[in-house]
DNA sequence: CACTCTCCGTGGACACGATCGACCTGAGCC
DNA sequence: GGCTCAGGTCGATCGTGTCCACGGAGAGTG
């Protein structure tokens, strides 16, 4: 994990579609020399996927909310997170510090498919209880931060 | 925007790098005729970009918070806009129905780089005041759905 | 110091993919 | 029927992906 590879990760999470020839270019290296440095990226987990990134309405998912969780106090938190990974809607899913243990970002069609969302939610056994916010409109999302060299001083 | 884009726009939601060869095979098309339909997903603003997908801790991103935001109640909510668009650090931004006006999803490396950028936050004209919750662990993020086809009763 | 091992790169070769232009076909409309 | 247009196929050309053999720098060792 040198400066080139950050080069490489910084140039892929702005566009995930550049040869590795233009990937060579733009790091001075030759093609198969990034071919290989990607490829490791990719086994060694650094790079996970790699996404299309699409207009939520355009393909019928024009509801976002954001939803808090509350678990029972006796809850099994892996039970409520495998239920939480069956649910499709639920596009991201993170453990937090606080009262609410998790905090879902869902994205579905319209507000019925939402209330349908909640209420399954609000049944799976462990959730004690959820709290929504519903997105008015998603100003930006997972917008890449320059990288900075590894002396994150 | 028929079954055959569809299915183009969940194969690159899956896996960005997908030649156009690859994706013709799938959906039963030759090469230029997918091209095109790609590049017209793309002017159209259907796929807005291709990302490589990166695991945060590895670039120095280890700390994810969650920040809700309540305006002033004089606010220009344009403006707070704006300046949260020049903060590298909120990756992603919803405006909110609620109380709170926006709810940010922030990352950086460190609890005391948080502790700056809450203060910033604080500071920023027409925010009144911040509430912040840090995510323990990301389980999943922005997993991407299937599609249904546009019969979406 | 010389030797060797390893890592990481380069350059060449060749198959495959991207992309352009020419042409084809069916639907809608005078 | 004959125009026109949208959206497809095919073929050709050129760039790219990817395999492989080779080579140089640096660490460890006699």
């Amino acid at each position: 994990m040198d400066t080139i590879d950050l080069s490489l990760v910084e140039l892929l999470r702005g566009n995930a579609r550049l040869s590795y020839a233009e990937l060579a270019r733009q790091v001075g290296l030759s093609a198969p020399a990034v071919h290989e440095r990607v490829g490791k990226l990719e086994s060694s987990g650094v790079i996970r996927a790699y996404r299309a990134e699409v207009e939520p309405e355009a393909i019928g998912l024009g509801v976002t909310a954001l939803i808090g969780i509350i678990e029972d106090s006796d809850a099994d938190t892996d039970d409520v997170l495998e239920a939480f990974r069956q649910i499709p809607e639920i596009e991201s899913c993170y453990f937090m510090a606080g009262v609410e243990s998790f905090l879902l970002k869902a994205r579905v069609g319209t507000i019925a498919e939402l209330e349908q969302l909640i209420v399954r939610l609000n049944r799976t056994p462990g959730v004690a209880s959820t709290r929504t916010g519903i997105a008015l409109s998603t100003k930006w999302e997972n917008r890449p931060q320059p990288l900075e060299p590894p002396t994150t001083s």
